[in-house]
DNA sequence: TCTTGTTTTAAACAAACATTTAAATTTTCG
DNA sequence: CGAAAATTTAAATGTTTGTTTAAAACAAGA
């Protein structure tokens, strides 16, 4: 019978391969790899997962719920339209900023293997059931904001954080960055992108 | 002596190994993938590239010249601001267009192995001595738009675009889209970019 | 035709891979 | 304690990997 499975070792797993396949992805992972960031025996991680994959979906599931749950909580916040995409912009800011390769991992992983997200009906119903589809539909009919879909706008707010962090690399390279030179960077683009996103948004408005 | 070393076998090795490095990157190709797409024996990719890591590197350069040289080009020729833009936008979406696994490809390569990037002083250099630099800083100083620096607008530019596309995968899973759904979307999605850059920059223009 | 150099092939290579096995160790609890 | 169950280990499994080899097929000039 016992009480507790050795959930210290099954999570020290789980965090050795959330390490590893977010650096490095599935691809380039390798079973060993894992059971050496974790400092356990190879044959561990097919003890507790059954294999290299169903580990992988296991952590790749929880990825892809990190990635969307606080921005579905704030898309049904009763808060007003500005105040709403200033949060949504922050939270995915700071989200990156704490998972630097989440994004490209998540897009790549999808791109490689698209039937990973087994979850993407649900996704979709979340979106479209959420109060920001409404109220954003709403605004426009008063003439408050621009026209614009909801489709169109989440975009332009999760594009102008997350390709910052997927670009991470190149912009170090290329710009001779330190990370704290690209934090410095990356928050005040931030705030630019807050800036030209409700500017662009609420341009009858005079404030 | 010979006239033509076997050009053909050469490119059609090229053409295949491009092809599938695009899609499933460096990791998750296998020499055999290659010879298998370009219809050939395993042995002459070693015989004609030295290595699959030769191969890629040759892939990836040709790869990275074609991700930068049509944007300085852009950047350097003789417009105005507005124009200049809305140019950049347009030919990095054509870009995109034609190679939608370009940007992950290239963003997930550099990420893996940042030393793939071994020309990256030179697209510095390329772009703080091209016109648009100083352009953008003259259009500031003079008051027409608002104060922003080239790096900030550079990154809001491709990252509008070129995410777009590496969230492909993901938006046609999310919301059930075909290819053509997909494209159309992204073209509306372009339009709404130039229109939301521009407003933002020349807001102190009438027009 | 014969020879020389080039291109292509099938077969083999060792190393690395994910996974399994069976024995050893530790934990649990009567 | 001591037996039963759970955990961990070292070793081995069969495949797949990138790469090499040595022979075959080909091309072309003398």
């Amino acid at each position: 019978m016992h009480c507790s499975p050795s959930k210290n070792t099954e999570e020290r797993i789980r965090e050795a391969a959330r390490r590893v396949f977010l650096e490095k992805g599935f691809d380039g992972t390798t079973s060993r790899d894992i059971a050496e960031a974790a400092g356990i025996n190879i044959a561990l991680t097919n003890y507790y997962f059954r294999s290299k994959e169903k580990l992988f979906i296991s952590i790749f599931d929880e990825l892809i719920q990190l990635f969307f749950e606080g921005m579905f909580c704030i898309l049904n916040k009763p808060i007003g339209l500005r105040e709403k995409i200033a949060e949504l912009v922050e939270h995915d800011f700071q989200l990156m900023k704490n998972n630097p390769n989440l994004s490209i991992f998540i897009m790549n992983e999808i791109h490689r293997n698209p039937e990973r997200m087994a979850n993407a009906v649900e996704a979709r119903k979340q979106f479209q059931q959420s109060v920001f589809d409404d109220q954003l539909r709403r605004e426009v009919a008063l003439g408050t904001i621009r026209p614009i879909e909801a489709m169109h706008l989440m975009v332009m707010i999760i594009a102008n954080i997350q390709f910052l962090f997927v670009s991470k690399a190149m912009h170090i390279r290329i710009w001779h960055m330190s990370e704290k030179e690209f934090d410095a960077f990356a928050d005040r683009h931030k705030d630019l992108v807050i800036d030209m996103i409700t500017s662009y948004l609420f341009v009858f408005e005079s404030v």
